[in-house]
DNA sequence: AAAGTGCTCAACCGCCGGAAT
DNA sequence: GATTCCGGCGGTTGAGCACTT
């Protein structure tokens, strides 16, 4: 049984949108709010599909959109969300306020992708999270690496790229990020546990292991890099005394590390690949135990 | 100056999951 | 439970531009 589509595309424009049509859906969604994109475009009057629509606004026309000149910081943990994600890329547009999925996926295969390609890989097999620790930037990554290794840069774990909206993350901590503009955050203000707040019987029914893995260790590690002190102008580095871990690592090793790990790895179901990550993470959460 | 090539990125497409009916 | 609707996702395309020959 087919499914009607999206919109009947007799007579809608297509192609590049004008000036006028942006000024009538950013108008509209001003004056209406986002949503119901499918009517949206008879009531606003534009001549377009209403994903169109809707894409048009997500990726183009939103206020708070950066758009352009992404920074090597940026870069660096798009490069470090897509070990950890593979193309999972709203996720990854998720860690960078005002930048879209759309945005990253297209930096990506224009130029990361590319790139990273062009990197030997290095961290397949590497366990030493101070090594991992140790690397601040995708220049330090290329001048490091080894030659011999294979083609690609290094392991991504891909899994079905497909949301998955039961995993519990609480929603003041992605504002927390967004409005610090990723920047660490203090040990006092550590956030809770992703996993302290649910109970843990309820939590592993409905969704697949491995993608909760993955988000959690996104989240965190994601977090653990970005809890690298920062850089002044020059590119120098902070105190040594500001580097400290976040209290999320030890809660999340406390779930997710050592026996849990191992009965996961050596179940059914776990690709060898995505256990020999498991346990780089795992030694990566270590580090303050 | 013209032709060829490569790159960028906005837009489109088909598919999927969850909600609604 | 089955079907339909809706919003969202990642993959792909192609127009426009820059650069090279």
């Amino acid at each position: 049984m087919g499914r009607r589509p999206c919109c009947s595309k007799v007579g809608l424009n297509r192609g590049s949108w004008s000036a006028q049509e942006d000024k009538i859906l950013a108008d509209y969604i001003k004056a209406h709010g986002e949503g119901k994109w499918r009517d949206l475009p008879k009531r606003a009057g534009l001549k377009r599909c209403g994903k169109s629509c809707r894409l048009r606004w997500l990726n183009y026309l939103r206020p708070d959109i950066k758009r352009g000149n992404i920074s090597p910081d940026e870069e660096d943990l798009i490069i470090r969300l897509h070990k950890l994600l593979g193309n999972r890329w709203s996720l990854i547009a998720g860690r960078l306020p005002g930048r879209t999925d759309n945005e990253i996926k297209n930096y990506w295969n224009t130029k990361l992708g590319k790139e990273v390609k062009a990197i030997p890989e290095q961290l397949n097999g590497e366990k030493d999270h101070d090594k991992l620790k140790g690397r601040k930037s995708r220049a330090g990554l290329k001048t490091e690496a080894p030659k011999e290794l294979g083609e690609q840069a290094y392991p991504v774990i891909r899994t079905k790229a497909v949301r998955c909206t039961k995993v519990y993350i609480p929603q003041h901590q992605d504002d927390r990020m967004a409005g610090q503009n990723l920047e660490p955050c203090s040990n006092e203000q550590a956030p809770t546990s992703i996993l302290e707040d649910v109970d843990p019987a309820n939590f592993f029914v409905d969704f697949d292991m491995q993608d909760l893995l993955l988000e959690v260790q996104a989240d965190d590690v994601s977090r653990v890099c970005m809890n690298e002190p920062p850089q002044d102008s020059n590119g120098v580095h902070g105190q040594e005394g500001s580097n400290k871990m976040l209290s999320p690592c030890s809660d999340l090793s406390r779930h997710f590390h050592g026996a849990m790990l191992e009965e996961w790895r050596d179940g059914d179901g776990l690709q060898p690949s995505l256990a020999s990550e498991l346990n780089a993470l795992a030694s990566l959460l270590d580090l303050e135990e």
